[in-house]
DNA sequence: CGGTATTTGTTCGGGTCCAAATCATACTTC
DNA sequence: GAAGTATGATTTGGACCCGAACAAATACCG
């Protein structure tokens, strides 16, 4: 395991800022390069094999997440994708015009919406797929496999951390002060 | 270091719809959790510390940004904070609406805009950075600092990676190809 | 000096994004 | 079975988000 990787110049400014007082400087890092990280794979993405097929970020992890899971409920696809049940409505629709997805009644509990692949769906994926992953290996060309599992094994951690005890945070953060509505938001009518 | 950690239920469902054909597992595993991890941690920030003073992600980002920096061409501020320049754009203005940045232009080129705190940006993020670090803080809480050190190393590689080699990929990608406009965006007038 | 090319920030079109409000269907309880 | 509750998906308001088009200013070049 090599040392300590060259650390940004912002990183160094916030240093210098902040120095003197106590912060975590480590968690820190972890954030602003978990963050940093995500835009610059998902705007290599869509500006590679996204683009050409004419598909967001968010409309392909659908895809994939209905191709991999299957015939889904939404609600699930919406857990999966990690978007908001509002959002994949949209999301679906747009996919759905395109005749990328189908939509289909539960066949027991009509609350329920299912979102299965077409068949040309199904190809997209089938063809498209292959090349999302080159680019994924592409990214990470700088890491060895071991040190992509180390990497995936810390940043599930964080996932982690925050599903099961991100909830309870929150609600002691608050101490039982009002949580503070959106200011965007639909309004009462 | 610690062994690998639990799979995620997607992670097995992916694996065996793949196994058969070949394809990049680990770096997959890395991309995925790169933008769960993100988004876990957008969403607590800002249903933590971020909403009780009205802001959003991106427009704590570019306080960050500001902040640390001093006062900034928005060029700049925009490369930082990891946004294009029309969504900055934008997001200054609501800023500025709000009393907690200001504009200024430069004073011998007439093109740049000087980004700058107002005092009560200024107050405010004194106020709220602490905050935002404690739940840094917090995100990482299965992480040791050394662990921590070595995600955030892992990231910042993927990084490098795509800034210092993506646009060069994208050419070979396309090989020539016209470089398909995205649907969506405005026309010509 | 007079163009032409480049570099800025801004505008704008289409699309995402969240969470609150709302609509629709199921379940529960009397 | 009617009232009330719970659980779905959808609609909606405001904010973001990108990148192409644009306007303005600067830089380059003959």
């Amino acid at each position: 395991m090599p040392g300590q990787r060259s650390i940004t110049e912002a990183e160094k400014l916030a240093e210098a800022k902040l120095g003197g007082s106590s912060f975590r400087h480590d968690q820190m890092a972890v954030v602003a390069n978990i963050y940093r990280a995500a835009s610059a794979v998902r705007q290599h993405l869509e500006n590679s094999v996204l683009r050409g097929v004419d598909l967001t970020w968010t409309a392909f992890v659908v895809l994939w997440v209905v191709w991999i899971w299957g015939e889904s409920e939404t609600r699930h696809v919406a857990e999966e994708a990690g978007i908001s049940k509002g959002t994949l409505t949209g999301v679906a629709r747009t996919l759905e015009r395109r005749g990328l997805v189908q939509r289909a009644d539960h066949p027991t509990d009509g609350r329920l919406v299912l979102l299965s692949l077409t068949d040309e769906g199904e190809q997209l994926m089938q063809r498209v797929f292959p090349a999302f992953n080159e680019e994924e290996a592409f990214v990470t060309g700088q890491l060895s496999d071991a040190d992509c599992r180390t990497v995936a094994d810390g940043l599930r951690r964080v996932v982690l951390q925050v599903e099961e005890k991100g909830e309870e945070r929150r609600r002691d953060l608050l101490e039982g002060a009002a949580p503070a509505p959106r200011r965007s938001g639909r309004r009462k009518a």
